[in-house]
DNA sequence: ACGTACACCTA
DNA sequence: GTAGGTGTACGTC
């Protein structure tokens, strides 16, 4: 280092402290892992990276270092042994941030440094004064007042918070003295934070006062008796000696022995995919795409790198992170300038790539022997607390929560199992323990008084109260398999599970489409193991019990086995989600339902069942009213909802000319059918009425009432996350996504569901979402243009087609061009558009003929998509989400053509999907940014709507930011084609609502 | 008690 | 023509 060099020290550990306080909002990742600090912290890196001579720094680094505290004692603590004892804990959520912000440091391959035994101050002292020597200049970023005593006119200190120089001058306009006498001053006033105790009545004014008049402490001391203020004289006459300790505590040392010297702190250039590979890992957008652009790398095409959390100094987890380690976009420096001898974290598998990691572990389980009789119960507190000491240990902990009904707004929790992974250094992922803790079992099953609690288990309290704080904790990673269940189950206990991997998500993004993602599915398919069903441990039916009657021994048996197979399924498919590139639709699509939709599942909607009684009675008198016209009709009594009967009737005793068969040979009697039956008939009409009544009457007025919650008074749907193999929810128990809406009779029942008082419901959906996917996907210039201009996309079609002005465009036509978009976006078929329209089939046909010639570009995509699906065995949406279709090169031409047509909607019903999902990871945030936390809430989706419950004086405040959340969805992953536009109202109903 | 077929509700 | 869930009837065990 010489003269003209210009070095910069950062004080990484005050950079936390600092960011923390002085940036609320907390910004969080969107599995709930706290950032903002880190985010602060990235943010000043590339920004004095890349313009520092812009900054009122005014000059560009040549040398970089960022320097860390170190977890342990100091000299100073030997000096003083009170010294930082005030100190308490950090708060919880900065905990997680320390190592991040070391790994941070890393991926801007900057080098990060500490040494045991002394502050960071001291090693920036160091470093300040050797550079110093050497003729170079410096710039320390900090604003912490301690290292105020370093500034010369060749030193100087930067507020990156207030882009603020410090330099003399600005010292002595703070503190009334210059730099030099800072050590003195610092020593007199003391410091209440660090517990240095300096001289009572003594503050900064009166030091700096002091120290003007007799120059330094030594003098001062000397020469005491001089000072006239009889209290201020006898303060320091009996506390000089505590002033003098005070200022060993406060001088900085500038001889800590370096790991690193001066050159090695040179500036090198950056990694650009290993810095981008974090800052997604973190969720920066902003910062993501600018150093991608300064990189020229393309953001898209790198994975984020897998972060794992440490606690400060001190290693927590494993760094279970084959990403990091192999893959080549985010592979670590092959020497990091790394001052510190103690590594953090272990990390598992380094030298290998995610493939081979993916591949050694599923070879690794595929036979795996899962011995049950290793499993054991905890039921001694000391014993839980040596588990969770494991748990915290190593990171790691699977967990499930079992209650005493499968549903987990309703049932009370029965007991928890863990797993612990031990010798994680294991290439295979290391050894598994697990256990069960009974809570609340029973003993006496089949006792009709129900028996009491059994003996020798720790109480529900007890073992959460230490659950509590290990399971809310970031820098631990929890494993489940539908984690929902137990976040909701444990909600209701008032633990909000933190930090979470769910294998049953994990697998719907690998194999959508391949079959089940239960927990016995996923076993049998990744470990060739059958585990246990819930037959075999309550029994079922009449005779079946809830998990708290069943005998503990064989409740353990099932529970830690469930714990058991989900570490080991997260084992091997934790590593082939990076060898597959699916980690960002994991994080991104699927991770952050958990807490989405728990919450949303929690809230549920109030429906009115006072106006779904009267419904149902009325329905029941219009249905009796049908049916005895149609025993009048038909000349006998049968049973009206029996299809065979009721074909028997139509086609056999009334002769009347059937349509169409079902699949089983019988006649059908569908709506379709009958439809066109009415022509020649008075009864089947009546028949489409009666079922339309019955419909209503069984499916929604009578058992709706019967979801209402006892206690919340309101109706909670549960969400299915994994079971769709396009990327849609599903709803159940009760469906909320299939209620009427189509008939003036069915509107009523929407009508039932209705705000609390003071609120109203708010639904926002999106306009066309498939068509402009559509439009998108297949790039299709009318379809664009149509939808930039705010065209009817259904008229403009038809004008395409027809040649028909879109002005007063004869709805016949329109509908015509409707039911083809549509058929489009189903993969159409001539055979079903015929249907559809009840036209010719040979005129179907040429409807699509036509359409292709209009729009080649969608002929292009299904042809596309069709050679991709048959070479891959999948398709994959604009977020690159996949859905499988196995039997594609099925030898049965209708299966293929079947799969074909599933193929072609996957990606436009997929991507639609997602982008709702990504509004739904958003919303929450994006309202409690406007300040709309607990007064606007999201309740449901239905596939392309969000209903929200919003409280009367925030309903204008609130529509916009649902609006442009759902509109930017997309952003910035992908930059669509034609715009999103989304329709919210409010009302007092979702009738009026929608 | 459980599984399947059919019909029909939604996007 | 795509993606779901639920209620009823009716078969089998």
């Amino acid at each position: 280092m010489k003269k003209g060099d210009h070095l910069f020290l950062v004080d990484g550990s005050g950079f936390i402290f600092r960011a923390f306080h002085a940036l609320p909002p907390l910004t969080r990742k969107s599995d709930g892992l706290p950032v903002g600090a880190v985010s602060g912290f990235c943010n000043m890196l590339w920004k004095l990276l890349t313009d520092a001579r812009d900054t009122s720094v005014g000059v560009t680094p040549s040398h970089f270092a960022v320097i860390f505290d170190y977890a342990s004692k100091t000299f100073r603590k030997d000096i003083y042994d009170a010294y930082k004892a005030n100190r308490s804990a950090p708060p919880e959520e900065l905990v997680p941030q320390f190592g991040l912000i070391r790994q941070a440091t890393r991926a801007f391959n900057l080098p990060c440094i500490e040494t045991e035994g002394f502050e960071a101050d001291d090693i920036i002292a160091t470093y300040a004064r050797k550079a110093e020597a050497a003729g170079a200049d410096v710039t320390i970023i900090s604003s912490d007042k301690d290292l105020m005593q370093l500034v010369t006119s060749n030193v100087h200190m930067y507020d990156s918070m207030k882009d603020k120089q410090i330099g003399v001058a600005e010292v002595i306009e703070k503190w009334g003295v210059g730099p030099e006498k800072m050590i003195d001053l610092q020593a007199m006033v003391g410091d209440t934070v660090d517990n240095v105790p300096g001289i009572p009545g003594i503050g900064p004014k009166t030091a700096a006062q002091l120290l003007e008049e007799f120059g330094d402490l030594d003098t001062l001391l000397e020469r005491a008796g001089e000072i006239k203020q009889v209290k201020r004289r006898e303060n320091i006459v009996a506390h000089a000696e505590q002033a003098r300790l005070s200022r060993r505590l406060v001088e900085l040392r500038t001889d800590v022995p370096l790991g690193l010297d001066l050159e090695a702190l040179v500036l090198e250039p950056q990694d650009g995919p290993k810095l981008v590979a974090f800052l997604k890992a973190m969720e920066f957008g902003t910062l993501t795409r600018r150093v991608a652009a300064a990189c020229a790398c393309d953001a898209e095409a790198i994975e984020p790198a897998v972060i794992t959390v440490e606690s400060g100094a001190t290693a927590r987890g494993p760094d279970l992170d084959p990403e990091q380690a192999g893959s080549s976009s985010v592979a670590a420096p092959a020497a990091p300038r790394t001052a510190r001898s103690q590594q953090t974290g272990t990390e598992l598998g380094k030298d290998m790539r995610p493939a081979d990691l993916a591949k050694t572990r599923a070879e690794a389980f595929a036979t795996a022997k899962i011995d049950r009789s290793c499993y054991v119960t905890i039921r001694e507190i000391e014993e839980l607390d040596d588990w969770i000491r494991g748990a915290l240990d190593t990171g790691i902990l699977a967990v499930e929560a079992e209650g005493n009904s499968i549903d987990p707004m309703q049932g009370e929790l029965a007991g928890i199992s863990l797993a612990l992974l031990d010798n994680t250094h294991a290439p295979s992922g290391g050894e598994i323990r697990s256990a069960y803790i009974p809570l609340d079992h029973k003993t006496g099953e089949g006792d009709l008084l129900g028996g009491g609690r059994a003996d020798n288990q720790l109480t529900i309290r007890e073992a959460l109260d230490r659950l509590k704080p290990l399971l809310e904790n970031p820098s631990v990673l929890k494993l489940g398999h539908n984690l929902k269940f137990a976040y909701l189950l444990l909600k209701r206990y008032g633990i909000t599970l933190q930090s979470y991997d769910d294998v049953m998500l994990m697998s719907y993004v690998l194999e959508a489409g391949k079959g089940g993602q239960g927990l016995d599915s996923l076993s049998e398919r990744w470990l060739g193991h059958v585990p246990m069903t819930w037959k075999d441990v309550a029994g079922s039916g009449k005779s079946g019990l809830s998990f708290d009657k069943v005998d503990i021994e064989r409740a353990m048996a099932y529970a830690a086995e469930k714990v058991d197979l989900t570490m080991r399924i997260w084992l091997v498919l934790k590593p082939r989600l990076a060898s597959e590139k699916l980690t960002t639709v994991y994080e991104r699509l699927e991770r952050p339902m958990v807490a989405t939709l728990a919450e949303m599942e929690e809230r549920g909607i109030t429906i009115d069942r006072q106006i779904l009684s009267r419904l149902s009675g009325e329905l029941a008198q219009k249905a009796a009213a049908v049916e005895d016209e149609i025993f009048q009709l038909a000349g006998e009594k049968f049973t009206i909802g029996s299809p065979k009967q009721l074909g028997d009737i139509l086609f056999g005793k009334m002769g009347l000319s059937g349509g169409a068969k079902t699949k089983t040979g019988q006649w059908s009697t569908s709506a379709q059918v009958l439809e066109e039956l009415a022509a020649v008939h008075e009864l089947p009409r009546k028949i489409v009425d009666w079922r339309q009544l019955t419909k209503l009457k069984s499916t929604y007025t009578d058992a709706l009432p019967g979801y209402v919650h006892p206690q919340t008074k309101r109706v909670h749907t549960s969400y299915s996350l994994a079971s769709t193999t396009t990327g849609r929810l599903s709803s159940v128990e009760p469906n909320l996504q299939n209620i009427p809406i189509r008939t003036t009779e069915g509107r009523k029942i929407r009508a039932a569901f209705i705000s609390t008082p003071g609120h109203k419901l708010v639904s926002a959906d999106y306009s066309q979402i498939e068509l402009r996917v559509l439009a998108h996907v297949a790039d299709i210039p009318q379809l664009r243009q149509a939808f930039a201009e705010g065209i009817d996309i259904h008229s403009m079609t038809a004008s395409e087609m027809f040649g028909v002005p879109v002005e007063g465009m004869p709805a016949d036509i329109r509908r015509r061009a409707k039911a083809i978009n549509f058929g489009i976006i189903y993969g159409i078929s001539a055979f079903g558009l015929a249907n559809q329209l009840s036209i010719e089939r040979s005129e179907a046909g040429e409807y699509i003929k036509r359409y292709f010639e209009r729009f080649p570009g969608i002929r292009d995509y299904m042809e596309n998509t069709k050679s991709f699906v048959r070479e891959h065995g999948y398709v994959e949406t604009i977020f690159g989400r996949r859905a499988h279709y196995p039997e594609i090169r099925s030898s049965n031409p209708s299966v293929r053509a079947f799969n074909e047509r599933a193929a072609i909607n996957a990606p436009i019903q997929g991507s639609a999907a997602d982008i709702i999902r990504r509004a739904m990871a958003r919303m929450e945030s994006a309202l409690a940014q406007a300040g709309l936390e607990e007064k606007a809430r999201m309740l449901l989706q239905v596939h392309d709507e969000l209903i929200f419950e919003v409280e009367d004086a925030e309903i204008e405040r609130t529509l916009p930011v649902v609006v442009t959340t759902m509109e930017q969805a997309a952003m910035p992953a992908i930059a669509m084609k034609v715009p999103l536009k989304v329709d919210a109202r409010a009302a007092v109903n979702w009738d009026e609502a929608h």
